[in-house]
DNA sequence: TCTGTTTTTGAATTCCTCTTCAAATTCACG
DNA sequence: CGTGAATTTGAAGAGGAATTCAAAAACAGA
């Protein structure tokens, strides 16, 4: 029902065979967090869209595929998303800080990390899911990995085991806390797990992290 | 296609109601890592279960219980598990390490753990499966608690952190790390995720868990 | 405006799953 | 054994969702 081409007639431009694309995996992403990876149907991705189930396939001829994109897509906007609020800041401390916030949750309805989830279960199952995820598990060690090495070398952070070991429990934590506010835990809201990864950066860093 | 009773004939006892459930629970939670929880049908559960559909609605005419159930009782299992583990050991730092090897998955196919995966995405959508996963999160810290604060009495461990933040990373690591095991994750396997949970381990009890 | 192409619709069809239920089977008990 | 209750089957029907496709609509370019 929605009015798409308001602004079409405007800028007298349809929307290319690209844009379409972009679109649907942007309504396949809304799609899988309504409905779950697992449940999600091609009328589910139309009605998000605003088209018919035809005009999808008309696109994508395979859903799974559809579905794979739009997770990737979700992926790459939760890490590109991240390493762009890293580029602003210099103190290897307040970048540690500033990151450990932007891997969790805004709360329990952000729909990055409520897609993110959506793989977990499914990754055990379907190999293309358990890459997808694995990849971004090791390019976020990695971000974490260069704050902590940087803030080492600076003098900054006295390591107390290597930073691949503490690079990987970092994102892990963030991961786990992730489910545990999306799972509306009563407790553990966002503000909380942070101060719980703190708890641990503070100790493997050496570092007060008071920011 | 399977020949259930070769037993009963000898044994002369039908199975009784409840051990008829069990079964149904039982093939449920296969059916269920077979193919997720939002994709799992009637038909999955019943070939699972060496019967027809009909007769799986006979027991449970509501497939969604059956599932809760089958859930609940995988995560009872997993507890009861950890804890048999727990009551044989005394020392602190022996019952850490202990703890620390049960809660993580034997492989990528371990069936308690990718059982319990297949809830984190729906417990976002899911009010049931939230409740569930929230309360053997806080089981699980609490068992974490009542080692570290034995542990700390005894002068085994000198604390870094509060008993209750430690508890709740540790929890928290062995579940991410399960989702990277089950998700094969190439360079971490289950030896590899002890070892980075022992370390945060190490580093917040300062005793060196060399077990 | 006209024309050919691209995109979308909507209905028809097929496929698949759940649900129901009468009939068959299995079983405990006398 | 024979009986009645519990259990299971298998077929039929209902409901949905995926898929196909001809027709309609939207559009770009001339």
């Amino acid at each position: 029902m929605k009015v798409e081409r308001v602004k079409v007639v405007v800028v007298a431009q349809r929307k290319s065979r690209s844009d379409r694309r972009i679109d649907l995996i942007d309504a396949a992403r809304r799609a899988i967090i309504r409905h779950g990876i697992d449940g999600v149907q091609l009328s589910h991705v139309a009605e998000e869209a605003g088209l018919t189930s035809g005009a999808v396939l008309y696109h994508y001829p395979d859903l799974r595929e559809l579905l794979v994109e739009a997770q990737q897509a979700g992926m790459e906007r939760f890490y590109e998303h991240r390493l762009r609020r890293l580029t602003a800041l210099t103190d290897p401390a307040e970048k540690l800080v500033v990151t450990i916030r932007s891997g969790l949750p805004t709360g329990p309805l952000d729909p990055d990390v409520r897609l993110l989830n959506e793989l977990g279960g499914a990754a055990g199952r379907n190999r293309v899911y358990g890459v997808l995820l694995t990849s971004l598990y090791d390019r976020q060690v990695s971000m974490y990995q260069a704050i902590l090495d940087t803030g080492a070398a600076l003098g900054v952070f006295r390591l107390s085991a290597d930073s691949l070991t503490i690079a990987r429990n970092l994102v892990a934590l963030e991961d786990a806390y992730g489910y545990r506010i999306t799972a509306r835990h009563p407790l553990i809201g966002p503000d909380e797990a942070a101060e719980l990864i703190l708890s641990y950066a503070r100790a493997a860093t050496g570092n007060d992290l008071a920011h």
